[in-house]
RNA sequence: GACUGCUUAGCUCAGUUGGUUAGAGCGCUUCGCUUACAUCGAAGAGGUCAUAGGUUCGAAUCCUAUAGCAGUCACCA
C-alpha cells in the first residue's frame, strides 16, 4: 500500500476514498450481488467446508415455501430471523447448517394449476392423473427456481448444495417407508365416514383445514307431518332417514318411537321418531331431521341408532356438489338451486310454517376456495394419532420442547389433547399417491374412471370395464378409483402383481412435510443424520403451529424415537403500517423484492425483526424500511469517516485518553447482552439493542469524543470491527462490505466477516 | 360458551426473570448543510403504562376482577 503520510490531510482524505471507491451513501444494489457472489465461491456455508465440523451442531430445517408462490414477506421475515440464528451461531463456532428446500402444497399448487387450465376451457377430467401429473410438474419448475433465487437476494445463508424437494424421489422414497412402519404397527387403518368435502376443490379436508365463519343464513320452518322441523338445508331431505326429539320434551313425548307419515312434494315419505338427548329441546322446534351423510351430528346418530333406523342412508348430493338420483325431480340441480326451487314447490304445497330470514349460524368453509364445505361419506385412510401424541405431551410437560412465542405452547398443549384421528387421503393427484394396491379380481365392485384409447371416458366398477379394455390401458387412462370399505390392500412402493391396481388418491401434503426434517437429513450427505439431528430450532409462523409443528413432533418421535427439535420460535404474521392485514384487496402489499431493490436487504431484514416479538404480529411499513435503510447508511458512513480519519501510525501506539475505559467496559456490556438477548430468542430486542447502543451511544457519542480526542483511535476502530460483527446476523452485506474493506487496508484478518468470531 | 393473547407518546411498537427521571422509529416544533452521514446533527413538546382492587420497601412488569380488541376451538339441526 501506497504511503500517504507526506500528504497534506486533505489530499490523504480524497486519495483514500478514491482508493476504496466509497460513496458518501451506501450503494446496496452493488454491494449486494458482490457479496452474494463472495459467499457463493468460498462455499461459507456448507458446513463441510468449515472448520466448525466436529464442534456442537446448529441445525435449522427451513421451512419449505411453496414451490408455486412468488417470494411474499411472511417468508421474508423467517428468512431473516432463521438467518439472524444461523449466522451467529456459525460465528459462535457452532457446526452450522441451514438446510433449504421446496413444498409441492398439494391441494394449493393443483388448484392454481386447474384455474390456469380453465382460462384455457379445459379442466383436470381432461387428463389420466399420469398425464395431469406431470404437466404440474413442468409447470413448477419452472416457478420454483424463481422462489429459490429470490431467497438468495435475501441474505439467507443456507447450503443450497442440500436442498430438497418434498416430491423428490428420495423424499417421497422415505415417506412411503413411514406409512409401511405406521402400518405395520396398527397406526393406519380405512374408514368409511363423514369428511369435509369440497365439491369445488374436489378433495376432502382434514378437521384443521376447514375454515368457520359466522353467517347470515335462513331457517326454514318445515312441516313433516305432525311435527315442525327447523332447518337450514331443506335439499338434503331426499337423504332423511329419521326424525329426533330429546326423551324428555313432553311435546313430543306420544310420537317417541313411532313411524310417522311425512308429505313431501313429489312423493310421501316414513319416517321414524327417536329420542335421543343430543337434542336441544330450545332450539327451532326440538325437532330435528336425521341425514346420516350430509351431517357429522346426524352420522354420529345414526350410528347410534342404526337398529331403530331401518333405512339405508343415502347421499342427496353427489361429490360433484350436484343432485343425486335420490332428488326425485331436483336431480341434477346444484345443491344451492336445488334449494331454491324446493323451497318454492314446499310453500306452493304449503309445507313451510315459517321462515327465519336472520339466523346467525357458523358455516365450514374450504380454506382454499371459500365455498361451503359439504360433508360427504368417504373412504379415506387414518392415521391413529393417540400413540403419536403422548410421547410429544410428555416431552412438553418436562421442557424438552420449548414454544417461543406468546402463549402458543399452551395452544400446543390443547391441540395434542383434543386431537382426532388424521384422514391422510386427499383426491388431488399434485402429490404423494398412497401406496396401496387392491387386486383387481378379489375386488371386482372399485369405481373406476379412465380416460380410453379414444380418449374417451368410461366409468363403472372395473369387473365391469375389465370386459372392454385391458388393465393395462385402464392404468394409463385412469383418473380415479374408489374402492368399497373392505377392500383387501397390499401396501407397495411398486406393483405386487399384474392384477394390481394402485389407489389414485395422494397423501395429505402435511404427511410428507411431517416427516421434513427427517427425510431432508436421511437424504443428503451420509453422516448428515447422525451430525445435525436432531435440530435446534424450528422457526416458523403460528398460523401454521397445527398443521405443521405439532405434526413434525409427532412424526419425529415415531420415527427416530427423537424430537425433531426442542426450541419451536413462531413469528407473527406481517401486517400493514397501520396493523392491517395485507391484501391485494387492499393494495397494502409489501412486495420483498421490490423494498429490497429500493431500500436494500438488509433494511428489509431490519425493519422486519427490529422490535418483533415472537408469537406477535408485527406492522411494517414504509417508514419502518426507511429508517432501516437509514441505518445501513450510518454504518457505511461511520466506517467510511473512521477509515479517513485513522492514522495508522498511531494505532501502534498505546494511548491512554479520558474515555478509553469507560469505553472498554461499556463495549463489553453490549456484546454480552446481545449475547444473551439472541441466546434467550429475543431477537427483536436484540435488534433494536444494536441500533441504539450502534447510532446513539458509537457513533453520537464515541466518535464525537473521539474527534475532540478524548477517546483513543484504536479503540474506535475496535469498536468499528465488534460492531460489524455483532451487526452482521441482522444486515450482513453492508457489514460484510466494510470488512471487505477494512481487510484490503490491512486492519483486519479474516477472510470473510460471515465466518469470523464472535466477538 | 371455552381457551389464548393484546391494551404503553399523535401513529406503529419495544420495555431483557419487580428497582432511579418509562424508550425507539415515524410524525410534530425550533435551530443548524460544522470536511462520516441532510438517508444527518442539536434542542424540545408529547405518556395517570385500558379500568378497579390486591401483593410488595418498591409494580408498565406479579395476582384478582372488569371492559375493549384480536385469534383459535366447540355448539349450531
Amino acid at each position: 500500500m501506497v504511503d500517504f503520510f507526506f500528504l497534506t490531510n486533505q489530499a490523504w482524505r480524497v486519495i483514500i476514498l478514491l482508493h476504496m471507491n466509497m460513496d458518501s451513501r451506501y450503494d446496496h444494489l452493488k454491494n449486494e450481488e458482490e457479496m452474494t457472489k463472495l459467499w457463493e465461491t468460498l462455499e461459507a456455508f456448507n458446513p463441510d467446508k468449515s472448520d466448525n465440523r466436529g464442534n456442537k451442531p446448529f441445525t435449522i430445517i427451513m421451512p419449505p415455501p411453496n414451490a408455486n408462490d412468488p417470494l411474499h414477506v411472511g417468508h421474508a421475515m423467517f428468512i431473516s430471523i432463521e438467518d439472524i440464528l444461523v449466522r451467529y451461531h456459525r460465528m459462535l463456532g457452532d457446526d452450522t447448517l441451514w438446510l433449504p428446500g421446496a413444498d409441492h402444497a398439494g391441494i394449493e399448487t393443483q388448484y392454481v394449476y386447474e384455474k390456469k387450465l380453465k382460462k384455457k376451457g379445459r379442466s383436470r377430467f381432461d387428463f389420466d392423473r399420469e398425464t395431469l401429473y406431470q404437466n404440474i410438474w413442468n409447470y413448477v419448475q419452472e416457478k420454483s427456481d424463481v422462489a429459490m433465487s429470490q431467497i438468495k437476494k435475501l441474505g439467507a445463508s443456507v447450503d443450497w448444495s442440500r436442498f430438497k424437494f418434498t416430491l423428490g424421489e428420495d423424499v417421497v422414497d422415505d415417506v412411503l417407508n413411514t406409512f409401511s412402519k405406521l402400518d405395520s404397527e396398527g397406526l393406519v387403518y380405512r374408514a368409511n365416514r363423514l369428511v369435509n368435502y369440497c365439491t369445488n376443490c374436489g378433495t376432502a379436508f382434514s378437521n384443521l383445514e376447514v375454515l368457520h365463519q359466522e353467517q347470515k343464513s335462513t331457517l326454514y320452518y318445515i312441516k313433516y307431518g305432525p311435527l315442525v322441523v327447523a332447518t337450514t338445508r331443506p335439499e338434503t331431505r331426499f337423504a332423511d332417514v329419521a326424525l329426533a326429539v330429546h326423551p324428555k320434551d313432553k311435546r313430543y313425548k306420544k310420537y317417541v318411537d313411532k313411524t310417522l307419515q311425512v308429505e313431501g312434494v313429489v312423493k310421501n315419505y316414513s319416517l321414524p321418531v327417536i329420542a335421543d338427548d343430543f337434542v336441544d329441546p330450545k332450539f327451532g322446534t326440538g325437532v330435528v331431521k336425521i341425514t346420516p351423510y350430509h351431517d357429522h351430528n346426524d352420522f354420529d346418530f345414526w350410528q347410534r341408532h342404526k337398529d331403530e333406523i331401518k333405512t339405508k342412508p343415502t347421499k342427496a348430493i353427489n361429490y360433484d356438489g350436484f343432485i343425486t338420483e335420490a332428488g326425485e325431480n331436483y336431480k341434477g340441480l346444484k345443491a344451492s338451486q336445488a334449494r331454491k326451487k324446493l323451497v318454492k314447490d314446499l310453500k306452493k304445497a304449503d309445507l313451510i310454517e315459517k321462515v327465519d330470514l336472520n339466523y346467525q349460524n357458523n358455516m365450514g368453509l374450504c380454506y382454499r376456495c371459500k365455498k361451503p364445505i359439504e360433508p360427504l361419506p368417504l373412504t379415506q385412510f387414518y392415521v391413529k394419532v393417540k400413540p403419536l401424541t403422548e410421547p410429544v405431551l410428555e416431552a412438553l410437560d418436562k421442557g424438552e420442547i420449548v414454544v417461543h412465542g406468546a402463549g402458543h405452547d399452551k395452544i400446543l398443549k390443547h391441540w395434542l389433547e383434543i386431537l382426532e384421528d388424521w384422514n391422510i387421503s386427499r383426491q388431488v393427484v399434485w402429490g404423494i399417491r398412497i401406496p396401496v394396491w387392491y387386486n383387481v379380481e378379489k375386488c371386482p365392485d372399485i369405481q373406476t374412471t379412465y380416460l380410453g384409447k379414444n380418449g374417451k371416458k368410461h366409468s363403472g366398477k372395473i369387473s365391469k370395464l375389465l370386459k372392454n379394455d385391458s388393465l393395462e390401458t385402464i392404468k394409463q387412462g385412469l383418473q380415479t378409483l374408489s374402492a368399497p370399505l373392505g377392500s383387501e390392500y397390499k401396501i407397495s412402493k411398486v406393483s405386487p402383481g399384474n392384477k394390481y391396481i394402485q389407489e389414485t388418491d395422494t397423501f395429505d401434503t402435511w404427511f410428507s412435510s411431517s416427516q421434513w426434517p427427517v427425510v431432508t437429513l436421511k437424504n443428503n450427505q451420509p453422516d448428515d443424520f447422525d451430525r445435525f439431528y436432531p435440530t435446534q430450532v424450528m422457526e416458523t409462523g403460528y398460523d401454521i403451529l397445527m398443521f405443521w409443528v405439532m405434526r413434525m413432533l409427532m412424526m419425529g418421535e415415531f420415527i427416530t424415537g427423537k424430537l425433531p427439535f426442542n426450541n419451536v420460535y413462531l413469528h407473527g404474521l406481517i401486517r400493514d403500517d397501520k396493523g392491517e392485514k395485507m391484501s391485494k384487496s387492499k393494495n397494502n402489499v409489501t412486495n420483498p423484492l421490490q423494498t429490497t431493490e429500493k431500500y436494500g436487504a438488509d433494511a428489509l431484514r431490519m425493519a422486519l425483526v427490529i422490535r418483533s416479538s415472537a408469537g406477535l404480529d408485527k406492522s411494517v411499513g414504509k417508514p419502518d424500511f426507511k429508517a432501516a435503510r437509514n441505518l445501513t447508511n450510518k454504518i457505511w458512513n461511520a466506517a467510511r469517516y473512521i477509515l479517513m480519519s485513522l492514522d495508522k501510525k498511531s494505532l501502534k501506539e498505546k494511548t491512554d485518553k479520558k474515555y478509553d475505559q469507560v469505553f472498554e467496559e461499556h463495549l463489553k456490556q453490549i456484546i454480552e447482552s446481545i449475547t444473551k438477548q439472541i441466546n434467550d430468542f429475543k431477537i427483536g430486542l436484540a435488534a433494536e439493542t444494536l441500533y441504539n447502543e450502534f447510532w446513539h451511544w458509537f457513533c453520537d457519542e464515541c466518535i464525537e469524543k473521539c474527534k475532540k480526542e478524548d477517546l483513543s483511535q484504536s479503540l474506535l476502530l475496535k469498536g468499528l470491527t465488534t460492531f460489524l460483527k455483532l451487526l452482521h446476523p441482522f444486515t450482513p452485506f453492508v457489514t460484510e462490505k466494510l470488512w471487505q474493506i477494512l481487510k484490503q487496508e490491512n486492519l483486519v484478518e479474516d477472510q470473510t466477516l460471515a465466518l469470523s468470531n464472535w466477538p
